[in-house]
DNA sequence: ACCTTAGCTGACCGATCGGTCAGTTCCTGC
DNA sequence: GCAGGAACTGACCGATCGGTCAGCTAAGGT
C-alpha cells in the first residue's frame, strides 16, 4: 500500500501517481477516496497512533511495579512489530511533516510516552536511553529493507530479542520509586 | 546549509530553490558550484563517510581487546557528535536514495561496520544490539530538532552518556572471545 | 586598455507535482 | 426498465521540480 512507500521513500518523495499505480488505480481514484495526500497520511497512521494511546493509557493507569512495566514493554514491542512501518514514518519524518494534524498528535503522544517513562528529574543518560530505545527499535525493524533485499528476520525471532533489549534499556529509567510524580 | 534541510525535511523534500534561498544565492548559482542535486548530496556527505572509514579501518587493524574496543566506541561517539546530521541522513534515507554513488558507498560501509562488530554467527539479539545502537544514536542526536524548538542538549553532556550507552549495548556483541566462530 | 575567467543570475525548458472536474461505468433498489 | 449513487477515470489546471543556457559583472594578468 501507500504506507510502504511512505516508509521507504518518505512522504515527500512519494507521489500520488506512484501510490495509485502500486495500488492499481488512477491518481484521480486515490483522490476520490482520500480528500488529499495529507488526509491519506492521516488515515494510514491513525490506527497505529490509537493503539499506542491505548497502551500508554493502560500503563499510566496502573500502579508502577515490575509486573506492569514488563507488561508495558511486551505491549510496546508487539505494537512495534505490528505497526513497524507506521512507527518508522512517525519517528523519522515527524520533523518534516509538522502541521499535519495526525503528525502533531503523534508527536504529542511520543512526548507523553517519554514523560511516562522518565520523570522530569531524569538525567541526560536516562532520557537518552528512552530515545535510543525508541529510535533504535524503529530503525532496526525496517533496516532490513535498507540493507538487504528482503526483510528476512521473522517476527517470532524478533519479539523476544526486542523485549530483552528494551527491558535492558528502559529498566533503569522506568524506575518510578515511591515518589509518585511531580 | 543544505545539509540541515536534508536532515530535517529529507533529500526528496528539499528543493534546490530552498537550498539556494537559505544560502543567499540563486538556484542557478547552486548548480554552478555543484553539477547536480545528487552531486551536492555527495559532497555534503563525503567527509563523514571518509571519517567513518578511517575509524573502522583503525579498529579492524588492531587486535581485539578491551582497550581497542573502548577506543573504537569513543571514536565512534565523537564521529556521531561531529557528523550527527550526516549520520541521520545516511541512516534514515539510505533506502530512498539507492543508486546515488555516495549513498551506496555509505551502505556498504555500514554493512562492514556491522560485520566488524558482530561476526556472522551472531544471534538475532546481537545483530539487533548493533542496529539499535546505530539507529538509536542517530535518532537521539537529532530528536531534539523534532520534539523541541532548539537542540538544547549540549555536546559535553551527550558524549559521556553516549559512550556509556553504546558500551552497554555493544559490549556483549563485540566480544570476540578465543572461540573464533561456529 | 584589453582579454580572460570565475562567480553569479534571470529566463526558460520539459516533466511532474497535488488537486479539480466533467463524464463514464456499473451496481442496486424500486 | 430505470433512476440514482458509488467507484473510477482522463483531461486539464497552476505551481514547482531539477536542470540548461546566454549573458552580466568584477577582478587579474598582460
Amino acid at each position: 500500500m501507500a504506507l510502504q512507500q511512505f516508509a521507504a521513500v518518505g512522504f515527500a518523495g512519494t507521489s500520488l501517481q506512484q501510490i495509485a499505480a502500486s495500488a492499481g488505480y488512477s491518481k484521480s481514484s486515490v483522490l476520490y477516496h482520500f480528500a488529499s495526500k495529507d488526509a491519506l497520511l492521516g488515515e494510514v497512521l491513525t490506527p497505529a497512533i490509537e493503539r499506542l494511546e491505548d497502551i500508554l493509557g493502560g500503563f499510566t493507569s496502573t500502579s508502577e511495579d515490575a509486573a506492569s512495566r514488563r507488561q508495558f514493554i511486551e505491549d510496546f514491542v508487539d505494537f512495534l512489530l505490528q505497526y513497524r512501518l507506521e512507527v518508522h514514518v512517525l519517528i523519522n519524518q515527524a520533523q518534516s511533516l509538522k502541521g499535519i494534524a495526525v503528525i502533531d498528535r503523534a508527536r504529542a503522544l511520543i512526548v507523553r510516552l517519554g514523560d511516562a517513562l522518565c520523570q522530569e528529574h531524569a538525567t541526560t543518560i536516562d532520557r537518552m536511553r528512552f530515545g535510543v530505545a525508541l529510535g533504535g527499535a524503529a530503525y532496526s525493524l525496517v533496516a532490513g529493507l535498507t540493507f538487504f533485499d528482503e526483510d528476512i528476520t521473522p517476527t517470532d525471532d524478533l519479539r523476544p530479542a526486542l523485549i530483552t533489549l528494551l527491558s535492558e534499556l528502559l529498566a533503569p529509567v522506568a524506575v518510578r520509586t515511591t515518589q509518585p510524580r511531580k
